[in-house]
DNA sequence: GTGGTCTAGACCACA
DNA sequence: GTGGTCTAGACCACT
C-alpha cells in the first residue's frame, strides 16, 4: 500500500542572492521590465526585495555577466535592461526531447488557467474588465506593429500585455493558490516559447476577446472553454512548429 | 497600465532546518509516520534529505519541543512518534478569522482535484485501479473500526488511507504539476482540519466509490463531478462545525 | 570510622558550552564586562576559550535568551552587554530563606580575602599599589556621582571597580588556589547583593583605603584584620537590608 | 585600569569516564578503598556514579592497565585494589621544578585548614571530639606498626587516618566552602607526597594531639596557630627531602 | 569583519 | 547502532 509517498525529499537552501536573481529574471522575462528599461536604483531594489545592497549586487553581477543587463555609471545610469537573445534551434531540440513535459504543461496551463477563467466570470468588476479591456487595444496595435517592422522589441512588446492580459484574469478569480499556479504554470513554458513564435500567434487576439467578453458576461463554463481552446491553440502551433 | 504585477515581492532566505522541518512535519501529518512509529534515524535522515546531522538535529529539537516526537536514547532508541494533540477550538477560532481563506482552499481543491480525477479517468492503469481499490477496502475497515472505539488511533489510520487515496488519483493523472498542486491543496487544509472531523465523514467512503468507478469507466466528466462534489462536501461539514 | 567520606559522588559530564556559559556569565557579573560593552568576537572567544564557536555559539544564544547580551550585527556589531535587573524582592527572599549560607559565605571571604591581604602586604609592588590606589580614586568619583544621580550605571561602576580592588588585591597575593578562591567567594554572594546596595556603602572607601594603606605598609596582619573588618561591615549593611 | 582580569580561560571538557577515573583513584589514594579491598561491583558503581556501566568499564579498565586494581572474574571476584608504587625519584624531580607551586600550596592549605580549625574550635560538639579522638589513637597504632614492618599497607593505612583526620576538623567547622577548599587542598598536595615521605612524619601525631586539644577547649586562636605549624612541619620535611 | 548557518567527520555515552 | 556533542572549516548576509 504505497501508490502515496509524500516521502521526504532532498532540502536544498537556496542562496538569498540566487532568490533575488530569480526574481529579476522573472519579472524581466515576463515583461515587468522590458529591454531599454531602466530597473530601479540598488538601494531601492534592496528595499524593495528587503535584503541588504550586498546581495542586490550579486544578482546584478550575474546578469551583467550573462548580458540581460549592462550598468552604466554615473548620473542618468543604472541597470538597462537587454533584449534577450533566445537560440531557437536549441530551444526546438530541448522541447523536442521533452515532449511529455511539454504536454504536461499545457494541461496544467488549460486547468488552472481555464479555471481563473471561470471564477474570473463570477468575480470580475468593471474597472477590472476595463483594464483587461485595455490591455486588448494596446496588444491590437502592438500586432500590427509587429508585423510591419518584425523588431525583437515589439514583439516582446505584445509578450509583455500577454502575460499581463492572462495574469489578470487569474487576479481578478481572487485565490492566492490559483493565482501562483497560474504564474507558475506561465514560467514553466512562457519564457522560452513566446519569445521565439509569438510573433506567429495572429489571431490570438481574437480569441482573447472571446474570452474577455464571456468573463464579462458572467459566462463561467464559456470562459473557461475559450480559454482552453486559446491555450491549446498555442499547443498546436508550437507542436507544428517542432515539427518543421 | 499595471493591472499585473509580478512584481519584486521581499525575499526571505530559509534556513535549511526550516525546510527539513517543514518535511517532518508534513510527513507526520500527512500520515506518512504515525503515533507509535520510529523515524528513520537522525543519520538516515541527514541522507535522505542531503543535509548534515546538525541540520537534522535543528529541526527535531524544534519537534521535540513541541511535542510531536519524543526522543528516546541507545540502542532501539530513536525519534518517536508522538499522537498530535489538535486544539479544537484553537483551530475553529482561526478558521472562523479565516473564512476566505478556508473557502479559496476548498476552491482550489475542487479544480485541481477534480482536474485529476478527470485526467485519471484517461490515463488509469489496471495495477492502479486495483491498488486505489484495495485502499477503499481499508477505509471501510478503518472507519468501522473508528466508530466501534474512537480510539485517535483509529482516526488517524484513517485519515492516513484518505490522503493516500486522494494523492493515489494524482498520481495517476500523471502530471507532475497538477500533482505537486493537489499535494500542496491537501497540505493547506487537511492536517488540522481531518484530524478533529475525519471520524465524522462517515459516508465519505461511498463517494470514493463512486469517484474510483467513474475512474475505471473512464468518464472524466464524472469523475472530475463527483470528486468535486465529493470535496464540497467536506467543506459544507467543515462549515456546520464552524456554525455550531 | 567514618567521620570522613571522601567517598564516591555522582558524576556528571559538563558540556563545553556550560562551561563557556558560566565563564562567560562571571566574567559580566564580576564586572569584567560593563553593560554597553562590547564582548570580543565569536571568532576571538573561540580561540581565547579554546573552543569551537559553535560552543561559543552556544553559550551566546542562552545569554541572549536571558536579556544579559545583545546581539548586534554586521560590522562593527557584536555582541552587547546589557544591564542586568536583579529583583530586588526575590533576592531577599532567597537570601532570608537561606541564613546560614550567607554566614557561611561571609566567613569564607573572611577568611580568603584577609589572607589575600596578609599575603599581598608582603609581596606587593610599586606597580601594583598604584594601580590599586588609582582604583579607589575612580570609585571616589563614582560614589560621588552615584550619590548625586542615582544611575544604575553609575552603582554598577562602583560595583566594578570594587570587584576590581578586591580582585586586584588578591591577585598581589599571587596563589593562584586563594586568587581562585577569593573570586568564588566574591561570586557567590556578591553579584546579587552588590547590585542592590552596591549605593548603600557611603564609606566603604574609607576601609579600602585603610586597607592599601595597611598593605602598602607591609603590615599583614592589619591589612588582613581591616579588610576582615570591611567584609563584616557589609555583611552587618546586609542583615539590617534583610531585617528592614 | 587592568590590574584585574577574571579572564576567560581555556574550557576543557571532560569525559565522563575521566571524572569516574579521578573519584575512583581518590578514593583509593585517600585510604577510601584500601589494598586488597574488593571495590563495589561494576553495577554499584555505576549507579553511585550515576553513570552507564560502559563508563565505569572505561575507567575500571584504565586503573587495571595502571595495576592499581586487579580484575578477578567469577564468584568472589570483583576489582581487587593493589598496592600502589610511587616513583619517588620521578615526584622528586617534578617538585623541584615546581617549587612556587609546591611553596603555594602549602600557604594555602595553612590558610583554610588554618582557619577551618578556628572554626572548629569555635563549633565543636562533644561526638565529633570523640570521633577525632580516637582517629588519633588509631593513627598512633598505625605508626607503630608501620615503624617496626615498613609494608606498604600501614603506611597507607597511616595516611588514610591522617586524611581522616584533616577532613575531619574541616567538617567540624561547617563551612562548605571552606569544607571543599580543604579538600581541594589536599588533593593538590598530599596524594603523591604523602606515599612517599609518610613514614617519616613520626612525630605528626604529637602535633595533632596539640591541635585536638586546642579544639577541644575552643581556643580557636591556638588551633589556628597549631595546625600552621604542623603544616608547616610537612612543608619543611619536604623541603629537605628535596634538597637532599 | 561581524554574526548566521551549514558541512563533514569524529568521539562519546547510552542501552 | 542510537542520540549528544564537539571540531574545523567554509560560505554567506549584514553593516
Amino acid at each position: 500500500m504505497d501508490p502515496v509517498s509524500l516521502g521526504l525529499t532532498p532540502v536544498r537552501q537556496i542562496a538569498a542572492h540566487e532568490l533575488v536573481l530569480d526574481q529579476m529574471r522573472r519579472s524581466m522575462e515576463s515583461g515587468q521590465f522590458r529591454p531599454g528599461d531602466r530597473l530601479p536604483s540598488e538601494r531601492d531594489l534592496a528595499e524593495m526585495l528587503d535584503v541588504s545592497r550586498t546581495v542586490v549586487r550579486a544578482a546584478v553581477a550575474v546578469l551583467e555577466r550573462e548580458g540581460l543587463i549592462v550598468v552604466r555609471r554615473g548620473r542618468g545610469g543604472g541597470f538597462i535592461v537587454q533584449a534577450p537573445t533566445y537560440d531557437a534551434a536549441e530551444t526546438r531540440r530541448i522541447m523536442k526531447a521533452n515532449k511529455a513535459a511539454v504536454r504536461d504543461a499545457f494541461d496544467f496551463r488549460v486547468i488552472v488557467e481555464g479555471a481563473a477563467s471561470r471564477l474570473a466570470a463570477e468575480r470580475r468588476r468593471a474597472k477590472e474588465l476595463a483594464d483587461l479591456r485595455s490591455l486588448l487595444t494596446q496588444m491590437d496595435a502592438a500586432l500590427t506593429a509587429s508585423l510591419e517592422d518584425q523588431t525583437p522589441h515589439k514583439v516582446i512588446e505584445f509578450q509583455t500585455l500577454d502575460t499581463a492580459f492572462h495574469m489578470g484574469i487569474a487576479r481578478v478569480a481572487r485565490n492566492p493558490a490559483l493565482y501562483d499556479s497560474v504564474a507558475d504554470a506561465r514560467r514553466r513554458m512562457w519564457a522560452p516559447v513566446g519569445a521565439i513564435f509569438g510573433r506567429l500567434e495572429e489571431n490570438a487576439n481574437d480569441r482573447h476577446e472571446d474570452i474577455l467578453d464571456a468573463i464579462a458576461d458572467g459566462d463561467g463554463d464559456l470562459a473557461a472553454s475559450t480559454m482552453a481552446a486559446h491555450i491549446d491553440d498555442t499547443r498546436h502551433t508550437l507542436e507544428a512548429w517542432l515539427k518543421r
